[in-house]
DNA sequence: TATCGAAATCAAAACGTTTTGATTACCAGG
DNA sequence: CCTGGTAATCAAAACGTTTTGATTTCGATA
C-alpha cells in the first residue's frame, strides 16, 4: 500500500507538507505543490480513510437501517438516500433489520463501533427500539424516516391527508362499507392513514360508513391472506350495508396481494369491489387494473432526510467543540431543543381500481 | 469516547492486557479477566473499528455495487447479500451505480480508500468497467453477481437453460412467431437467455420460429414503450406467420411494462398474446394475469456470492502473508489461477400468462 | 537453594493520517 | 547591519487499536 510517507519521500518533502497540499490548510509553494501532486499521481496514492477517520473522529459514513429491501418502496428510498449521501461525501452502511429488534440492536452496536456520523432509521417495527434510544442518548444524530416518532427528528409524508383524500374519493363515489387492511397495528403510518380515511369518509359522504379493520404486516402476503380469511368469514357474502364495496390497503404491497385474492374469489376490481393502495410505487401504474393510490414524493423524502441528518451532524460537530467548556449555561438561550419533523405532501393518484359500488343486490 | 485506555485504567491493568482479554490471544488470569470485563461493562466500552482496521489492515467491510435498487430483483439480492455478509461479521457499503460508469469509477475509488476487503459487483452496464479492472489489478477480491464476465469470478444462474425452457414451452404450445424484448444488447444475461430461447424453440417445435428482437434497458418503461413502438410499426397488425403470438421479456420488469402496453392495445394476455418474464420476483405471482417466468434462486445466488467472495478474501490474506518472501516460485504449483464461476439452476414457473396462440385469422 | 520454564503482565512500536508548535529562509524597514 | 515579520517547511504528537519482545512472578525441579 502506498502511504503518504511514500509520497513524501518521492517528492522529497515531509509528510506534513503532503498533507497540506492535499487539504490546502497551509500555503505551499507552487513548485513543491506540483512535485507532490506529480508524486501522488505517479505512485497512485489514495488516502486511507480509516486513518483519516481515526484522527478526524468522523468516518464520513451513515448507517441506514431498513426493514425490507425486497419491498420496492424501501428500495427506491434507500437508493435515493444513498445517492444524496454520496453527493455530500458520505458513504452508507446498509443494514437489513427485517423487522427484528434483536437484529436492530446488533446493527446499532456495530454502527457505533464503526463510528458512523449518523443514522437513517426506518422503523417498520413498533415504536422506538430500545437500542436506538441508547444510541440517541449516546449522542449519535438520528433521523427517523417514513414513520413519525414523537421525540425524534423525522421526515415523513402527511399520511393523515393521504388517508383523507382516499376517504373523500370513496365516499363521493358512494362507498359506505369498507375493509381497511392495515400494516402493523399501532404504527403511526397505519394509524394516521386510518384516521385520515375516517375523516375523509365523514367529509365526503352523508351517512357514517361501516369500516372493518384488519392489521398485519406491510406485505403482499398479508393482503392476500386477509382477503381470503375475510371471505371465509363470510364478509363478502353479506348483503346490504354489511358487505364491503371497497378495500383500502395501507400500502401498495398489501393492495397487490389483496387484488390477487379478490380475483381468486371471482370479485372483479373495480366492478364488484374497489381497491386502493398507498405509497405509489412504480408497479401500481403497470398492473391491471392500475391501482388508485397515494403517491409519496419518495425522492424528496429521502433527500430531505439526508439533508436533515447532515445538518444535525454538522451542528453536533460544532457543539462538540464547545463541549469542553463545562456548561456555558447561557440563561437567555435555555430553550427546549426543538425536534424537527419534516412533513411532505402526498398526491392522490386516481386510476382504474376504483369505481362506484355495485348496485345493491 | 471511552477508549481501551480508559478501561485499562479503570481495571488497573495495562492496555495490552485489555486487548488480550478481548481477543483471547494470550492467557489472562481469571481474576484479572473478570476485572477487565467488569470495567468494560461498567464504562460501556466499544472498540473503535477504525483503529482496529488501521492496524489489522482490514475494515471487515464489503462494497456492494448495484445498478438500481428500485428494481425488486436487485433489492432482494442486496438484502440477501447484506444478511449473509453480516452473519459472517462483515458490513456492507451500499453503492448505487445507476448504470453510470463514471459513478462506478467514483464509487470504486471511494471503496478502495475505505479499505474494503472485497467487492460485490452487479454489472448492469456493458461488460467490465475500466475502473473495476483496475481495482482487480490492485488486488481487491471481486465477485461479479448476476452477469457472467469471463475472467472474473462470478455467481449467476443458468440463463441459457432458462431461455431454453421458455422456448420449449412456447414452441410446444404452438407459437411460431415471437417478440423478444431484451435488456441491454450484448449483456451476457440477455444474450444467454436469447440463445437459450432459440435452442428451446428449435427443440420444441417443428418449423423454425420467426423471432423479432428488441433491446433496451432492464426496466418496465422499456417493455411498455417497445410494445407501443412495435404496434405503431404494425407488428401486431400483421397476419399469419408475421404476427407475434408471444412476447418474451428478458426480465420481469420489462414483462410488467409490456403487459400494460398490450392491454392498452386491447390485446388480452394470454388469449391474444402470451407473455413471459425472467427472474421470478414476488409480484409476478400477484399480478393479473400471473406471469409465467423463470425463477432465480436469488437467496442462493446472493449467499453463494458472499461465500465465494469471503473465501477469496481469506485466501488473499494468507497469500499476502507470504508476499514478503520474494517469489517462492514453487515450480510444481505453476498452475494458471482458476477463475470460479458458480452457476445455479433456474426453475420454469408456468402461470396464467401463456396459452396456445389464437387461431389464425 | 539456585535454576528453569511457564504464566501473566507490561511497555513500546506500529498502523496512516492530521494538526500544530518550531524552525528556517528570506525580505523589507529602520 | 540589525530587527521583525511572513511564507514555507519540518518534526513530533496524537488518534485507538494490535502485536510482540521484555519483564516479573511463581512454583517446580535439580
Amino acid at each position: 500500500m502506498i502511504t503518504i510517507k511514500d509520497v513524501a519521500r518521492a517528492a522529497g518533502v515531509s509528510v506534513s507538507t503532503v498533507s497540506h497540499v492535499l487539504s490546502g490548510r497551509r500555503p505551499i509553494s507552487e513548485p513543491t505543490r506540483l512535485r507532490v501532486l506529480e508524486a501522488i499521481e505517479r505512485l497512485g496514492y489514495r488516502p486511507n480513510r480509516l486513518a483519516q477517520g481515526l484522527v478526524s473522529k468522523s468516518s464520513r459514513s451513515l448507517g441506514l437501517l431498513v426493514p425490507d429491501l425486497a419491498n420496492p418502496f424501501f428500495g427506491s428510498m434507500a437508493e435515493a438516500m444513498e445517492i444524496a449521501a454520496h453527493d455530500r461525501g458520505y458513504s452508507v452502511i446498509l443494514c437489513n433489520t427485517n423487522l427484528d429488534s434483536r437484529r436492530e440492536a446488533d446493527y446499532l452496536s456495530m454502527l457505533l463501533s464503526r463510528q458512523v456520523d449518523g443514522l437513517l432509521y426506518f422503523p417498520g417495527t413498533r415504536v422506538p427500539n430500545r437500542a436506538l434510544l441508547e444510541a440517541v442518548a449516546a449522542g449519535v444524530p438520528v433521523v427517523v424516516v417514513d414513520e413519525r416518532i414523537d421525540n425524534l427528528p423525522g421526515v415523513f409524508v402527511d399520511n393523515f391527508d393521504g388517508g383523507r383524500q382516499l376517504g373523500r374519493l370513496l365516499a363521493q363515489l358512494g362507498h359506505r362499507s369498507l375493509l381497511f387492511i392495515g400494516g402493523p397495528e399501532g404504527l403511526p403510518t397505519v394509524t394516521d392513514r386510518l384516521n385520515g380515511l375516517r375523516a375523509g369518509l365523514a367529509e365526503g359522504g352523508g351517512a357514517p360508513a361501516n369500516l372493518l379493520l384488519r392489521f398485519g404486516e406491510y406485505r403482499a402476503s398479508h393482503g392476500y391472506e386477509t382477503i381470503h380469511i375475510c371471505a371465509r368469514e363470510g364478509v363478502f357474502a353479506a348483503v346490504g350495508e354489511e358487505r364491503p364495496t371497497a378495500v383500502v390497503a395501507a400500502n401498495d404491497m398489501i393492495a397487490l396481494g389483496a387484488l390477487r385474492a379478490l380475483r381468486e374469489l371471482q370479485l372483479q376490481v373495480p366492478r364488484d369491489c374497489s381497491l386502493t393502495g398507498f405509497d405509489g410505487v412504480e408497479f401500481t401504474a403497470m398492473i391491471t387494473p392500475s391501482l388508485t393510490t397515494v403517491q409519496q414524493p419518495s425522492t424528496r423524502v429521502a433527500t430531505a432526510a439526508v439533508e436533515l441528518l447532515l445538518q444535525r451532524i454538522e451542528a453536533g460537530e460544532n457543539h462538540r467543540d464547545r463541549a469542553g467548556q463545562q456548561q456555558p449555561h447561557d440563561d437567555q438561550a435555555e430553550v427546549a431543543p426543538v425536534i424537527p419533523h419534516v412533513v411532505l405532501p402526498v398526491t392522490l393518484v386516481v386510476r382504474e381500481s376504483v369505481a362506484p359500488p355495485p348496485p345493491q343486490r
